[in-house]
DNA sequence: AACTGAAGCGGAGCGCTGTTCCGTTTAGTA
DNA sequence: TACTAAACGGAACAGCGCTCCGCTTCAGTT
């Protein structure tokens, strides 16, 4: 990929070095604000970490979602080059896809609330939400057309629907031990899967 | 049941007239708000319909997941009641299953932003999600226990999941033709399914 | 019918957010 | 060093939840 093509973020387009530095200190600021307090903290909370005006943080990241979508750029990137190497190196494309839905939901849940702000404040993240379908939907639905090209699973089911399920069941506070994401997921995928012999 | 028990709903332990009038007029005041506006409608908001102060809503209704409860209860009360129905009347207790989760997902997609929030706003909505809990998990487990009897369905999954993964699934905005919870929701059920003969 | 205590009421007020605006500071250039 | 435009900081405004308190109205009593 190029260095930066859709929102604002690699080092390149700006002029000042006091503002490219500035930059950095808020994206780390937000990384460690959004660890304890999740990606709906108070801007005046990242602020005060990065030790920076409010106005800073929004001149650098307009909307909330481009902060987020600079903080986790580089997992969301990777989530979406592991999909043609699973493709690779899993012994089925059904594999392939169980790996690949694995690592998204590993980053889903380890994000405090950001399954959460990913669909139910849909309109203030849209960006966000426009970030996640572009790299990865196109991942999802290779890995999907290459399970039901071998007869793994049964044909039909959208990329994007399955991608928002996922996402959807991922939603909800953590630790709690009565809900697991994973086992409905894998129930999920239980649905979608057809026997060689059908 | 008996008239109320659980969070003050019923027009019985309140002696002043105005004050029964005034929690019926915020009741149909919060309904119609609810609609337009979501389960987050500002109480302003509520208030002024009801023509009423706010202090007249939080008197009434504590927390905002009691003016919810109040709200639905009637349509909560009916989906529970509904399960044992079904169950006689269905051809199968999978199929009774299949029916009452459709009336249950009806009831949530109806609701703008009802399942949004009793996912995402958790702690605020606290009160609401035990009354759900309360009412419908004892209906779910005796259909699910009913069909993993005559072997429909694998046992195992627990009731509790079951019912928070079809809430999370229905989260989302309305009127999105790409996502369809009814699909994903049927593909969990054929994952839960299991063939007599197996 | 008039009286009265308390139940009930309304909305101003506080605290916390997001977002903007503008006077001030500072980096880069000549 | 002087200058200019980019960048900055935080005060300020608006919208929200929730509470507090002086005022109003009901219901029972005489």
């Amino acid at each position: 990929m190029t260095t930066d093509s859709p929102a604002g973020q690699s080092p390149s387009r700006s002029k000042r070095a006091d503002a490219q530095r500035n930059r950095q200190t808020v994206l780390a600021a937000a990384a460690e604000v959004f660890v304890t307090s999740g990606v709906d903290a108070p801007i005046r909370q990242i602020a005060a970490r990065a030790g920076v005006g409010m106005a800073t943080i929004y001149r650098h990241f307009p909307t909330r979602a481009d902060l987020v979508t600079a903080v986790y750029r580089h997992q969301i990137e990777a989530c979406a080059e592991a999909g043609p190497n699973l493709l690779a190196s899993a012994d089925s494309p059904l594999d392939a896809l169980r790996q690949w839905i694995d690592l998204f939901v590993d980053f889903l849940v380890t994000k405090h609330g950001l399954a959460d702000a990913l669909q139910s404040d849909h309109d203030r993240f849209a960006a966000l939400h426009a970030y996640f379908l572009d790299r990865l939907l196109p991942v999802c639905a290779q890995l999907l057309d290459a399970a039901v090209e071998v007869g793994d699973i049964r044909p039909g089911t959208q990329p994007y629907e399955l991608m928002r399920g996922i996402g959807n069941l991922c939603i909800g506070r953590d630790n709690d031990p009565r809900y697991e994401p994973r086992r409905l997921i894998a129930l999920l995928l239980q649905g979608l899967h057809r026997p060689h012999s059908a």
